[in-house]
DNA sequence: TATTACTGAGTACAACGTACCCGATTCAGG
DNA sequence: CCTGAATCGGGTACGTTGTACTCAGTAATA
């Protein structure tokens, strides 16, 4: 037969491998699988938190000590795997808090951190171009985590979709602006202080050039000193302060019915 | 000599030739150039446009009728020529606006909206991995055409810098995350709703299962169809709604001094 | 035991960015 | 004018990438 279908980039079999059942296979002919999916997601998430985004199937490959297209007979390609990985690197590990017992804005405040913390821990996950969103377990498990936030609230549920990917858009942009340089990739390059020295010069002449009039800030250091958690929470808090009288338009009663 | 320099990520090369200076040369010997930056900036654009962010240098060299290493006279590498087709993208064409002359509010919309046109024209931005902010001669002009959204208003210059990074961030975000399938790329796979309608049945499943108690709106098949643009300008509404108070606040008394 | 399906490793190929070399071209100085 | 030097354009080739394909070895079933 030709072309055994180990075609590149199926979304049906992303979708396969994501909701994989665990159950017991029956028992078929040939040697025992020596890897599991699982193992194979763990060791790529390592390599990719090593080497950046860029990492190479040869590199996962090393690191769990087989040959370089033994992973080939778990995994159909590179974009598969990274949509595993994606999906693994959403589970939320920690105790969940109970948000219905905290207020809605606490509560999204606290999914806004987490997905921060899970791009500071996986910076490469900014540099993959995720073409569809792919919800496997995790991912799910985090966006049904996200919704217990507007609990006595009677949001539209439309409405809420919008809240939530308000809030995880908002971050996701922020994080990119910022935290991309910090994986490692190919170029350690110039580190940030030495990279704006660079620029200065130019900066500085394109300035008295008299063309940008309203950038005359430079002069002020600390105007352009800004972390990229303070750029985040910044966005997040008048977000949140703008959503708020919405929120208590909509906030239940607490005893009473509906 | 070994080694002519011709070093790929050069951050002091993408700075001297965003600041080219276009004054006449000195005549020198040798052929006359046959080609310009900005002609390969234009071509590799158009590429771009056509062929997604993975566009190859020797797409760039046929779309100039030139031979696949001649582009590397006047550009040092692919990371450079990003870097300044990037900039030259976010060159303003249109008429500018007197943002002075409209709110705050209005004028920040007006920001969002056209760097929302951009990303929507050039799709491909979105997947470009940028290291480092690259501040060109266009992108300075943006910004400090947004920076004329705060005239009128003694908001200090550390929090405009905020705040202009904030709406950018978000549409930057939010485009990220709806933006990028309608860039060709590699794959053009499947359309929107077809991939939905795949992963129904593994959604409906699992929701089913009992595990995702609060993902219960997908019997409600309008909470979940919110267009990318809509999805932006909430965010953006909310956020503007939020810095209202701010803006107020600091508004600067019309006749009088400050 | 014979069959059969499946595993893991090796080889190889196309596409990529780009280093290097060479002949052709055109200016400056005599 | 001629000569030397500097530059341009193009071709070739190398290393790296993802991955298609082949083949020998293995283990459960009949």
């Amino acid at each position: 037969m030709a072309t055994p279908q180990t075609g590149a980039g199926d979304p049906k079999r992303s979708l396969e491998l994501l909701w994989r059942e665990y159950g017991a296979q029956p028992s078929r002919p040939g040697p025992k699988p020596r890897l599991t999916v699982d193992r194979i997601v763990e060791a790529a998430i390592a390599v990719a938190d090593r080497e950046g985004s860029c990492f190479g199937m040869r590199s996962v490959s090393a690191e769990l000590g087989v040959g370089a297209m033994t992973i080939y007979r778990y995994v159909p390609g590179k974009k598969e795997l990274i949509d595993l990985m994606v999906d693994r690197i959403s589970r939320f590990d920690g105790i969940q808090p109970d948000l219905s017992q905290l207020g809605w804005r606490e509560g999204l405040e606290l999914l806004a951190e987490g997905t921060w913390e899970v791009y500071e821990a996986h910076p490469w996950l900014l540099e993959i171009n995720q073409r569809r969103p792919v919800l496997g377990p995790d991912s799910l498990a985090g966006y049904d985590f996200a919704l217990s936030a507007f609990e006595g609230h009677d949001l539209p549920d439309r409405e809420k979709n919008l809240v939530v990917t308000a809030v995880m858009n908002l971050v996701t942009g922020t994080a990119r602006q910022y935290l991309l340089g910090d994986s490692a990739d190919d170029a350690p390059e110039t580190t940030e202080s030495e990279w704006w020295k660079m620029q200065a010069p130019y900066l500085e002449k394109a300035v008295a050039s008299g063309r940008y009039p309203r950038i005359t800030v430079f002069a002020d250091e600390t105007a352009w000193d800004i972390s990229a958690h303070e750029s985040m929470r910044y966005l997040l808090d008048r977000f949140l302060d703008g959503l708020a009288p919405r929120m208590e338009a909509v906030r239940r009663a607490p005893e009473g019915p509906q």
